[in-house]
DNA sequence: CTTGACTCTGTAGTATAGTCCAGAGTGTAG
DNA sequence: CTACACTCTGGACTATACTACAGAGTCAAG
């Protein structure tokens, strides 16, 4: 298992090869091992890492932004630079928890309201748009 | 200020212009109401809908999925119909959570490294990678 | 060995989400 | 009134993140 083709590490981590390549050209996955013949080799920690991205970009991470994170989470390099930037991420990503939280609230509000009353004409709105005048 | 001219929305919202006449013809922002000239006008609801937007966007949810969590919270159709949309995008919201508070605590691992080791050769891996071979 | 599936590089094409004109009309301060 | 900033439409252009070839080489089951 610890050696894989692209085929089998785009298969387990569920991302196309032609992405794996693409990520790697990016810097997203470090140059992979080579056989002679020129076949990347894979193990187990890129199927983590690639899924570690995929995870990333569906919270709206840029790959610039996770290039970013994988880098903090790597590096061997100079660890009170890296400090102060794992701060500024967990910074980020509280405000994007909140936020998360606060549309969770207010779909909460809606599924509430639909409940209690099965034929409303006024549901309650999230966030805004008071009415749309009829003419 | 209950009637605004776009550019005046766009500034207040902080997005531009073409950006906010983008969205109404991806119909994120319903038509808006003319003057004769053809001027657009806008009021105070469409600043906070697009501040809604702004957010989403930063969470990672596309302008379709956007769309319908607008339509979710402004529609007033058929409420239990909705109901069920709406539970969907509660445990979409809370998968999303998770996984920030997941990043977080791994960002939270190097932090407390860090601070406890400030010449680290060895940084603590979030999720991953245990080595590079050399050769 | 052969053969069919897999991989390589390099380049081109696609989808999404804007962003930027050109050319023409509008609003308003002075 | 004028002048200058603002707005309109329609269409072209851009960046990001893939995705799809083409043409050539590699692997491994039978």
């Amino acid at each position: 298992m610890s050696s894989m083709k692209i085929g089998e590490v785009a298969k387990r981590s569920g991302v196309g090869i032609e992405t794996v390549r693409y990520y790697e050209r990016q810097g997203l996955l470090l140059e992979s091992k080579r056989r002679p013949s020129g076949y990347r080799q894979f193990d187990e920690s890129t199927v983590e890492r690639l899924g570690y991205i995929r995870q990333a970009k569906e919270l709206g991470f840029t790959l610039a932004e996770i290039r970013e994170l994988l880098e903090l989470s790597f590096t061997q390099s100079n660890c009170s630079h890296i400090h102060q930037r794992a701060e500024d991420k967990i910074s980020d990503i509280e405000t994007k928890i909140r936020s998360l939280q606060q549309m969770k609230r207010a779909l909460r509000k809606i599924v509430a309201h639909c409940k209690s009353n099965n034929l409303s004409a006024d549901c309650p709105l999230v966030h805004t748009n008071k009415r749309r005048e009829p003419k």
